[in-house]
DNA sequence: AACGTCTTTGCAACCGCTTGCAAAACTTGT
DNA sequence: ACAAGTTTTGCAAGCGGTTGCAAAGACGTT
């Protein structure tokens, strides 16, 4: 049904590989046949089959795009960002949904029928085994939001979750809070045990302050409510939460809210990510930022390089995060 | 790089045609051979192309999943849906971002190039013309959430907007509501003019009631809460507004709360959609569900069914809407 | 053992495009 | 007008598969 390059080369009256060439960049091909092509094209309608050429060139400009997130609205964000950024590179995302999906052979099956030119697993929560095998079946990989480490496996974009652990200590510290407390995502996360790591160990040597710590069932609203919901029932409530995510925070907030209490004054919460919905007015969440621009600008930056490059040596590339003053702590002294 | 069929067959020891029978359903094969087959080609790691194989057989299995709607907390479920629904048909979606994209012709193209089997085109504020363009080009469309109507030029699957707009009239006139007012989302959105329209039909013959409409620049929550916020300092509040969409309530309730009115008690608000943010407890918005559900599934079983026959009549499937009774508005008397 | 029938197999052509290579067509210089 | 050099061109093979067709095998009868 569609035109074919055979039929472009006989109405232009040249062979098929002048008509492959006049839709390469930099084949050696005169103007006038360029010419005379270009025309046929256009008559025709036609344009050139992607798939039948990545059989020769080795190239699909596919990129599998993997992720398990999509029940936090960050991540419609994100897929946007990914999504125009591979486009105006011209590359096309594959996206992956790999919830439920504890097993990678069966996306990395998928991903290499269709011969992507490389994966970028954007993902906190999905065990760095994704990544690896797909880097194993010898696909150029970066794992964004992923764990980083000073002699990664694969290439990992993102932030250091520690040192946003560490960050989250500090900031309650410093206004004053003493009796803190870690509620973070799914426990078997990296991100949720970076964090909470560097939360920990800030504190460690600080005797005046105590910390307790839970771990809400995913990074969900609900997740965080319920998980704030029990904490406020069995009575032991900290004075200043730092939560795992933003939407985590925002469940908190309301059980926080339907319990009577106020916010900042009888629970104080820190977030992460700063998320379009922590700064809307009838939230308000402080929180810390992931500039996730940046990061998903930077993988897609990698991944190219890496598609041209795949002896690359893996690297971690990290972004700083800063924290983003609204409503939910109180003010510095 | 990777193993091809030939170097399979050679490992098993019979001809590349058997491999290729080995792997396809329902082809002639002894079970003798198909176990030579299946024995090398595991040891091989062997998994065929099937971008290769597309060129012959025409089926690329890959689905173009097209919206602008990035924004729009919603959406995450509603590609959530979709991935997971095309994946377990063993179809591949393949994402097209529209966002400020307003001439069909480069999708098109995109889309062309890659053959894609069929095409999605998800969003309600994307106009027809992108999905006919792709069906005039022949492939098999359907726009989800697109326009209704009685002979449609590509198969829509969604609600009946004007239906929604009569349905929030009679839910604001049943508990006694008078004064009332539509907030739209872009004016341009067939979903907008459509649930406007059928909001002032079902008003038209009451004398009783006022009604007054604006539109805010997009379905999000910054357009929702500006515009709410620019009728409160005019001055001129109703006692209760159809908001075009549930991110817009969501912004337009901020704004009220800002102006230190109550809600539902000063004005009320009922949105559309049902997102899950609006069943959450710190914002517990009425509103009118959409089945989003039912009509992802049922675009995914009719672009199926059209790539199976693309001659199918265009047909509009219409999901029924209700309203979902929360905070927002008053009780039933 | 010879026959007919049904299943399985391999050959070879083809899907739509790219590309190394050698021939053809231009330039340029003399 | 000719040689030498530079482009531009077409041929043909190949990318990794599929598939119509005819030959080969398997099987059951007689």
């Amino acid at each position: 049904m569609p035109v074919t390059l055979k039929e472009v080369a006989e109405r232009a009256g040249v062979s098929r590989s002048a008509v492959s060439r006049a839709f390469t960049e930099g084949a050696s091909v005169s103007d006038k046949t360029r010419r005379k092509v270009e025309k046929a094209a256009a008559e025709m309608g036609y344009s050139p089959n992607a798939l039948a050429s990545s059989l020769t060139t080795g190239r699909t400009k596919l990129v599998g795009l993997v992720s398990n997130n999509f029940h936090n609205p960050i991540f419609l964000e994100v897929f946007d960002l990914f999504t125009r950024g591979l486009q105006d590179r011209g590359l096309r995302p594959l996206l992956v949904n790999l919830t439920d999906e504890t097993d990678p052979a069966h996306s990395l099956q998928m991903l290499r029928q269709y011969s992507v030119d490389g994966v970028v697993v954007a993902s906190s929560t999905l065990p760095p085994s994704f990544a690896e095998a797909f880097k194993a079946a010898g696909m150029p990989v970066v794992h964004s939001f992923g764990r980083w480490s000073t002699s990664p496996d694969v290439h990992v974009v993102g932030i250091d979750n520690v040192m946003c652990g560490r960050m989250a200590a500090a900031a309650l510290l410093e206004r004053g809070y003493r009796k803190l407390a870690f509620l973070g995502g799914p426990q078997s996360a990296t991100s949720t045990q970076d964090r909470l790591a560097g939360f920990l160990d800030a504190l460690s040597s600080r005797k005046d302050v105590t910390i307790t710590h839970t771990f809400a069932a995913a990074y969900s609203f609900d997740a965080g409510r319920e998980e704030m919901g029990r904490l406020i029932a069995s009575g032991d409530v900290a004075e200043a939460y730092f939560c795992g995510d933003d939407v985590l925070s925002i469940g908190a907030l309301s059980a926080v809210r339907d319990a009577g209490l106020s916010v900042p004054d009888d629970v104080a919460i820190i977030g992460l990510n700063d998320m379009e919905m922590a700064g809307w007015q009838n939230i308000n969440l402080t929180t810390i930022r992931q500039p996730i621009r940046e990061i998903i600008n930077s993988s897609i930056e990698l991944v190219t390089a890496l598609i041209d490059d795949p002896t690359r040596y893996p690297e971690a590339r990290l972004f700083p995060c800063k924290v983003i003053e609204r409503g939910t702590l109180r003010a510095l002294p």
